[in-house]
RNA sequence: GGGCCAUUAGCUCAGUUGGUUAGAGCGCAUGCUUGAUAAGCAUGAGGUCCCUGGUUCGACCCCAGGAUGGCCCA
């Protein structure tokens, strides 16, 4: 110790922040002791009691899919559907938020069956099958539940939504029973999507495109003696000049018989033929017409001894290097062609030609091979001729009887060797290897085929529905707006939803078979009993127990009057049971139909958004949310998508792990969700230095509080001028924070918050160090201060909240627990800006701006710094009155050990005007300032003021 | 091939009805501080506002075409 008093260390008389709260989070070991913590003491259950009452705000879950890891596109989502949860929580609304899972379906049926190392899925009992698919799924449930509530989410975790529970199964067959009473489900023959592997049918929504390498080929189909005849006597000859000889003909350009002699160079024994385009060659076999389009020209093109009919548009590209060669030597629109016919190239049937809307003239020869069993296009067409619809492939893809010579054949295997026998007969034109765009199974990722087979639909041009959806859809909110116009797309561009599947996960479809007559029956009393007996014991039921446990009484086939059923295998579309989740889970909560919120990828346009559009329209005759709001995708930093086969997905587990969920919830805010957005290491560690900037700014305002007793809180309207400007401005914070949170605008708040928390640092709590550290524990103007800094600490913690739960919670449990305001989680306050009178609220934001931009002005002059300086500063009246009632607090807030205020009215109006100069006196050993030092023989090295606090304090105490 | 979306500093993003010198945070460089210290403060460098045309007295902004990336659809 040094007893010379000029050397003495005054640093044991300051107040220097002191907390608990540490600088380093270690958010990793840290939050999963929390989430225990909150859980313990019921924190959301608590809220969500305390709000009941009060208007309900409710965020519907769209369920995960029970399988697998969570990656950071489900991160993304579920913590933004956790945040406007918070808030509303914050905001007091009753929010109920009921997590839920997608649990049925081919996926967990596919991933147990590879576990359970079996190849064909019909050689297990089914029930043991679903049994074992049920223990997949709920193993992956209780995994995806653990993430999701290590990411700090709020919810029903101890009863979600499952859509295995028996009460779920019992409302997806109660749904049906609605829709079959409306008459808006049927079995019909369609060419609907067929997975060969998986051996069921697909909806829209279970495809994805990739490339895919198919054989194009060109094909003539030739048409026999009397056909050509017909084909030729639709043609006119070409009236160019250039290819006509002889003036007589162009007059009677329209004349058939002319047109005959035009054509004069065209032999009896040269073929005519259609030349058609496909990349489909297995589909051949079930060829049954061509498609023109009826407002197309088409060119008969003579070439070498043979004539081919092409869409003139596309000759040059369809006949490719022989286009030279050829001469035209007739047209035709397409419409005068339709109801001619040629001959299929290898199967003793005709080729009917027909017209069609979707023929384009933009590939291929602009005559379309068709055939109506394998697409859905050509199954249209075949309806309006009424052509017939053949369908020569089995389940597996394996051509039978029907398919002539490729009977037993693979269809991929027979795609090589229907090109190779075309060859050989001469009908092929050309052929080459073309890549393109395919529809893929999206769940073993192996090319799908288009099938003719017997499937429910609902029926989206019954009862209107289609265009009910789309009336209910104008009714919701859009964000972004044009998810709107998205999603009508979606419901007017698709065709029939097909909602049955031939597996063994998910939920049976009760339709019944009639023995007698063999018409499928899907009867709303049967679903009924049906879904009595789910709800009972599960739908299992519908393996288990014999059909008649399924009849009602006197029940009878609606079509012959029999009394003879089989059970259907059918089950239904993952898409459906998810599509009725907010019959299963607003209802059977009590809350609220429909919801005010959805919030999921932008996939879910044609997915979830859609699918549970149609069946509330279809049920309810409303859409079952209020609003949709679209998340983006996550893709890696190069803004490439993040893939499982790629190894670039990055699992959500594994970056809390990391850099805990904090952080990347930060990340999520720091992101405009609404786009795509870009997540990499680079971009963590960059939010990963934000945080710290937040949590060390809350960590000098916590260090600041640790001494203030709750009875020495200074109220507002007490507080020393600049203290309560600092209220003001946290209040208008608050406001504007609440503005974007209450828009969605989670980036918006994000951003508000960076710019608060940076100025108050450097700024308000920079200056009000001194005032802090030097002045006497218990003065006024330090209480004040530190009045202050709690209401700024309290407010921004509530308002960082939904965001930085971990962080927010963890900093409210470091206030000293006086200062909680009797919340004993930060979940328990209130987000809301103080009860003052607005009243000239921007006439006192303005003085704040005006004095942080003097401030910036003093501490950009160069040489001297801080108290090094004594300014003087003019003001024009006006600003002066108000400078002058903010007394010493101006000179605090500008950081100078003197300031001299002087009116000016020379000063144009809120004009200033400044001299600096260097502070007269020494630097305070104490407080740092400049000032007359030794007043006091025994504290030689400090200034008057702060000799006065140390007298006290080294006076013995009482 | 079609529809929609995005493109502003190295990164994440602002940019009001078209109007002087396009901003913030992070990073980087320099300095200060060592009583927020693996922190705080200040200053600075860094931009062909994707490109090309057009409208206009004036365009990051409006229009047309194109490029790149993403999503969805065929």
């Amino acid at each position: 110790m040094n007893d010379d008093p000029g050397q003495r260390d005054y640093r044991d008389t300051l107040n220097l922040p002191k907390t608990a709260f540490p600088m380093k989070a270690d958010l990793p070991r840290s939050e999963p002791e929390r989430v225990r913590w909150w859980r313990e003491r019921g924190v959301y259950a608590r809220r969500l009691e305390r709000n009941r009452g009060n208007a309900p705000w409710i965020l519907h879950d769209g369920p995960p899919y029970a399988n697998g890891n969570l990656h950071m596109g489900h991160f993304l989502n579920m913590v933004l559907k956790d945040v406007f949860v918070k808030i509303a929580l914050l905001e007091g609304r009753w929010a109920e938020f009921v997590p839920g899972w997608d649990m049925h379906g081919l996926p967990i049926e596919l991933e147990t069956l590879k576990h359970l190392k079996i190849k064909d899925f019909h050689e297990i009992d089914p029930l043991e099958l679903r049994e074992k698919c049920k223990e997949r799924a709920l193993y992956w449930l209780g995994r995806q539940r653990e993430t999701r509530m290590r990411m700090g989410t709020f919810g029903e975790y101890d009863r979600p939504y499952r859509t295995i529970d028996p009460a779920f199964e019992a409302t997806i067959v109660e749904a049906l029973a609605v829709l079959a009473e409306k008459n808006q489900i049927y079995k019909g023959l369609r060419a609907t999507l067929w997975c060969i592997h998986d051996e069921t049918a697909l909806a829209e929504a279970e495809i994805e495109y990739r490339e895919k390498t198919s054989p194009s080929i060109y094909v003539r189909f030739t048409a026999s003696p009397a056909q050509r005849a017909a084909l030729l006597d639709a043609f006119a000859p070409d009236c160019r000049p250039e290819l006509l000889e002889g003036s007589v003909l162009r007059h009677a350009a329209h004349d058939t018989r002319a047109a005959h002699d035009a054509m004069g160079g065209l032999d009896a024994d040269v073929p005519v033929s259609v030349l058609i385009w496909t990349t489909t060659p297995w589909t051949l076999p079930a060829n049954a017409a061509i498609a023109l389009r009826a407002d197309a020209q088409y060119g008969l093109y003579r070439y070498g001894d043979e004539a081919l009919i092409v869409a003139d548009a596309l000759a040059p590209q369809a006949l490719g290097t022989r286009f030279a060669g050829a001469r035209r030597i007739a047209s035709a629109s397409g419409a005068a062609l339709e109801g001619l016919a040629v001959r299929h190239p290898f199967l003793d049937r005709d080729s009917k030609i027909v017209l069609a809307a979707y023929v384009d003239l933009e590939t291929g020869t602009g005559a379309v091979h068709t055939a109506p069993g394998h697409g859905a296009d050509d199954f249209e067409t075949g309806t309006a001729y009424g052509l017939p619809v053949l369908n020569p492939v089995d389940a597996r893809g394996v051509f039978t009887a029907g398919a002539g010579p490729y009977a037993g054949l693979h269809v991929w295997k027979a795609n090589p060797k229907i090109v190779e026998d075309l060859r050989a007969s001469g009908a092929l034109w050309e052929a080459f290897d073309y890549a393109h765009s395919y529809p893929h199974c999206w769940r073993c990722h192996n090319p799908v085929i288009f099938r003719a087979t017997a499937q429910w639909f609902i029926a989206m041009d019954r009862n209107r529905l289609r265009e009910r959806a789309v009336e209910a859809a104008r009714a919701v909110a859009y964000t972004p707006e044009w998810g709107e116009n998205r999603l009508i797309a979606m419901l007017e561009n698709h065709p029939e939803w097909c909602i049955s599947r031939q597996r063994t996960w998910g939920t049976p479809i009760p339709a019944l078979l009639c023995t007698t007559c063999c018409e499928p029956v899907l009867d709303a009393r049967v679903a009924r009993v049906a879904a009595r007996r789910f709800r009972a014991e599960g739908a299992g039921t519908w393996w288990r127990d014999p059909v008649e446990a399924f009849l009602p009484q006197g029940f009878v086939c609606p079509s012959c009057g029999g009394t003879s059923f089989e059970k259907e295998k059918d089950i239904v579309d993952i898409w459906f049971e998810s599509g009725v989740t907010h019959l299963a889970v607003l209802a059977e909560n009590g809350l609220p139909w429909p919801s005010d919120l959805v919030l999921e990828g932008g996939d879910q346009y044609r997915g979830w958004f859609r699918s549970s559009l149609v069946t509330a329209v279809a049920i309810e005759g409303a859409a079952p949310y209020k609003h949709v709001v679209k998340n983006g995708w996550v893709n890696d930093e190069q803004g490439r998508p993040m893939s499982k086969s790629l190894g670039t997905g990055i699992d959500a587990e594994d970056a809390m792990q990391k850099w805990g969920a904090d952080v990347l919830r930060l990340w999520a805010a720091s992101v405009e969700f609404v786009n795509d957005v870009r997540f990499g290491p680079h971009v963590a560690e960059q939010v990963n230095r934000v945080y710290r900037n937040v949590r060390n700014r809350v960590r000098f305002m916590l260090g600041n509080l640790d001494d203030l007793p709750a009875d020495a809180i200074v109220s507002r309207d007490r507080m020393e001028p600049i203290d309560a400007l600092a209220c003001d401005v946290t209040d208008d914070f608050v406001v504007r924070v609440k503005r974007c949170y209450d828009g969605f605008e989670i980036h918006g708040a994000y951003l508000l918050v960076i710019d608060f928390e940076s100025a108050m640092s450097s700024f308000y709590l920079d200056a009000l160090k001194d005032p802090l550290y030097s002045c006497a524990t218990a003065s006024p103007r330090r209480r004040s201060a530190q009045s202050a800094v709690l209401y700024v600490l309290q407010r921004f913690l509530t308002a960082i909240a939904p965001v930085l739960p971990f962080t927010a919670e963890e900093a409210w449990q470091a206030l000293p627990e006086g200062l909680r305001d009797g919340c004993a989680s930060v979940f328990d306050a209130t987000l809301a800006a103080g009860d003052r009178e607005s009243e000239n609220a921007a006439e006192r934001l303005a003085l704040w701006q005006r004095v942080r931009s003097e401030r910036a002005e003093i501490a950009a002059s160069q040489g001297k710094r801080d108290y090094e300086l004594a300014a003087v500063l003019k003001a024009a009246p006006g600003l002066y009155e108000r400078f002058f009632a903010l007394g010493d607090n101006l000179r605090e807030a500008l950081v100078v050990s003197a300031l001299t205020l002087e009116r000016d009215e020379t000063l144009p109006e809120d004009g200033t005007a400044r001299t600096l100069s260097a502070a007269e006196g020494e630097k305070c050993r104490r407080c740092w300032k400049y000032l007359p030092l030794g007043r006091d023989a025994r504290h030689p090295a400090i200034c008057e003021a702060c000799a006065r606090i140390v007298r006290e304090l080294d006076a013995p105490s009482r």
